[in-house]
DNA sequence: ATCCTCCCCTAC
DNA sequence: TAAGGTAGGGGAGGAT
């Protein structure tokens, strides 16, 4: 069975009966959000799961946009004892089809077979909500009812305003939303007025100092502080951080390796031999935070911020937990509480940021002595191009990867020395192969796959271990029985591309094939910077969202800098809680919300923060959502120049020359 | 066709 | 209590 998300396993209560039952239930319960209960209409009846089945036996497939959302659809049709099928198969059922609008081609193929219905999402919904399934017949999208192209004309020029089934919010945007938003002036207009970003307020009564009643929690983002300290303490804020700084660092070597001793051997491409290591540290921090216990190594251990032994229903997560606590079924990402049920004497330890930076930093430098080609996964994970250590000769045929083994054993063996840390080296000519390998080789070893035998070593294994196979597509393979990697291998491409899309169904194919051409890239071109905040959003006025605003184009601005681009596009990036959704489990998290975006285009390249702000101001205003709302807030900026080399950078660039002392290979 | 915007998904 | 970030791939649907 597939992997669950933490989110959704934590709301997980009762299990299903049916597999395809559970796989609803768990999408369900994703689709909430982790696990925050049911909101807005769908809550009358999907809080509801046990319910007489409106839709029991009754297939549905939706096809197209439809509102509300395909999602959530599919929550409802579940929650009524409905069947959702991902597509449509020769007809021997009589099946529902959901669609707002049809092309004329699926008009004609559709509209004459007798076992298809097709019915529009106000369907579902009033079926839903009437608490019986209503006549088909007289929810015909118009396409259908009318079959003649002028209707279908009429219908394709209408959907922005038609609106059938208004039972429902929309999912996305409010109504009111997208009539404020058309009736805007182009978005040239942010370039003519130059306004202004909006002043800090002198002290109407946020901030720190106590404003009255009870002043804003230090852990809000209304406290001036807020961002720093959250930063400090987010791990994800810090994998990508300093994931992008380690790849600034790559480059630096490599191009002062460059400089130094002329351009290194071209890694080799796409169809020639290549030997790849894919080193990755066993369960990073716990790893870590066990070289200061090694009294504990022996017992279930994990990291997470909370440290209270006695608590049993905290929802603080578990970045990472050492292999003896997955022995009880503990996974990193898990909440604590859940952890605690699953193994009660599970052992809690801090995190420690500034280990893990100085272990990242010596791992990464001892990989640079192995290879310029170094590809960041993350801070304890890189994927090595190492085919220049095995003269070709060697190759040809042998391969029972004596010699592969023998460089990863002695790398391994000096990343333990340097870090106290073991980590584990998969070995294969291509990145997924040796990916797999590596997970094979957990913990604290090696292994080889061989592409003459691979396809066959890699076909038991979960789908979910291929890369792209993450909750949403493992259980969209579920549906149709694809579970294993193997299985994968043989499956329909064309049934493939109906289910996933036909580039993921491709790539996914292809991966399980163990065909993969990807190269280990040193460095890819950055295409946006971006900074987003979804723990702590907790506002009631519009200056203390403005001002958080502030924070965020600041923070934008300056990591511009750092990177030395300016950019020629805005996105704000907002959640909104979800009309109904109570506070979340997780102390300040966002809970279940609705996610919105709008973009604007700045008139001249920019980074000044000022800019960004007043940019980013406009846009929130379009959203309109009441400060109360908000459940986070970020900024990106896309459309990135770098600024012409030379002084700008050296003045502005905070200095990465202190990261390492130097390259040497 | 191809581009753009607004999503969703994935990985650590 | 608790610290649910971030960049990129990709799809749907509208504009051009
Ligand atoms: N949901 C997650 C997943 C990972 N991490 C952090 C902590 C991990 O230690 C580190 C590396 O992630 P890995 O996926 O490599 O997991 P581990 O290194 O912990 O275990 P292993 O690689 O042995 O499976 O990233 C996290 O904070 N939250
Ligand atoms: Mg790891």
């Amino acid at each position: 069975m597939a992997a669950r998300t933490p989110d959704a396993r934590r709301e997980l209560e009762p299990v299903q009966e049916y597999t395809m039952r559970q796989y609803m239930a768990d999408k369900v319960r994703k689709l909430q959000a982790q696990g925050e209960a049911i909101t807005g209409t769908n809550a009358i009846v999907a809080a509801e799961p046990n319910k007489p089945g409106v839709f029991l036996g009754v297939r549905v497939f939706v096809t197209g946009y439809t509102e509300p959302s395909q999602q959530e659809l599919r929550a409802l049709v579940f929650t009524h004892g409905g069947l959702f099928v991902h597509y449509l198969t020769p007809a021997e059922e009589i099946t529902y089809i959901v669609a707002t609008q049809l092309t004329p081609k699926k008009v004609q193929e559709w509209g004459g077979r007798a076992l298809y219905r097709v019915v529009t999402p106000a369907w579902v919904v009033d079926s839903a909500s009437a608490g019986c399934r209503l006549p088909w017949a007289t929810y015909q999208p118009e396409c259908m009812r009318g079959r003649g192209q002028a209707s279908l004309l009429r219908q394709l020029t209408s959907t922005a305003t038609s609106n059938p089934s208004s039972v429902t919010q929309p999912t996305g945007m409010a109504t009111e939303l997208m009539i404020r938003t058309a009736a805007l002036p182009p978005q040239m207009a942010a370039n003519s007025a130059i306004p202004k970003p909006t002043p800090p307020i002198p002290s109407g009564g946020l901030g720190p100092p106590g404003s009255g009643a009870k002043g804003p929690s230090r852990t809000t983002a209304t406290d001036p502080a807020f961002l720093k300290n959250y930063y400090q303490a987010s791990r994800l804020h810090l994998l990508s951080a300093f994931k992008s700084e380690l790849q600034a660092y790559i480059i630096e070597q490599v191009t002062a390796a460059g400089a130094a001793t002329g351009p290194s051997r071209p890694p080799p491409g796409p169809g020639e031999h290549r030997v790849i290591f894919y080193a990755d540290f066993d369960c990073f921090f716990a790893a870590v935070a066990l070289r200061s216990r090694p009294d504990l190594v022996d017992r279930p251990v994990a990291v997470s911020h909370c440290q209270d032994p006695t608590t049993q229903s905290s929802h603080s997560d578990l970045a990472s937990c050492n292999y003896v606590a997955r022995n009880f079924g503990i996974k990193n990402g898990m909440h604590v509480g859940r952890a605690r049920q699953l193994c009660p004497q599970l052992v809690l330890l801090p995190y420690d940021f500034e280990a893990y930076k100085a272990i990242s930093r010596a791992f990464y430098q001892i990989l640079t002595e192995y290879s310029p080609h170094v590809q960041v996964g993350s801070m304890d994970e890189a994927i090595l191009d190492v085919t220049h250590h095995f003269p070709a000769d060697a190759h040809p045929g042998s391969s029972d990867g004596t010699a592969y083994l023998g460089l990863a054993q002695r790398l391994r063996g000096q990343v333990h020395a340097a870090t106290g840390c073991q980590i584990s080296v998969g070995i294969a000519t291509s990145i997924v192969l040796a990916k797999l390998a590596a997970r094979r080789a957990k913990p604290h070893g090696q292994f080889y796959i061989a592409p003459e035998t691979a396809t066959a070593v890699i076909a038991p294994l979960p789908v979910r271990d291929l890369p792209g196979v993450g909750w949403s597509n493992a259980n969209k393979l579920a549906t149709q029985s694809i579970t294993t990697i193997g299985q994968l291998q043989q499956a329909d491409p064309s049934g493939l591309a109906d289910l996933l899309g036909p580039k993921v169904a491709q790539q996914l194919q292809r991966l399980a094939c163990g065909k993969d051409d990807r190269l280990v890239q040193t460095h890819t071109e950055r295409r946006s910077i971006g900074t987003e905040v979804g723990w702590g959003v907790r506002f009631e006025r519009t200056d203390q969202v403005i001002r958080f605003l502030a924070d965020l184009c600041r923070e934008v601005s300056q990591r511009m800098a750092a990177a030395a681009v300016q950019g020629r596009s805005v996105v704000l990036k907002v959640k909104r809680r979800q009309s109904g959704a109570g506070e979340p489990h997780k102390h300040l998290g966002h809970g279940l919300c609705d996610t919105f975006t709008r973009t604007a285009s700045l008139p001249l390249a920019t980074r000044e923060a000022t800019v960004l702000q007043t940019a980013c101001e406009r846009l929130l205003r379009q959203l309109a959502v009441p400060p109360t709302e908000l459940r986070a807030l970020g900024i990106q900026v896309q459309k990135l120049v770098s600024d012409t080399p030379g002084f700008v950078r050296m003045v502005e660039e905070p200095t990465l020359h202190t990261f390492f002392s130097g390259p040497q290979w």
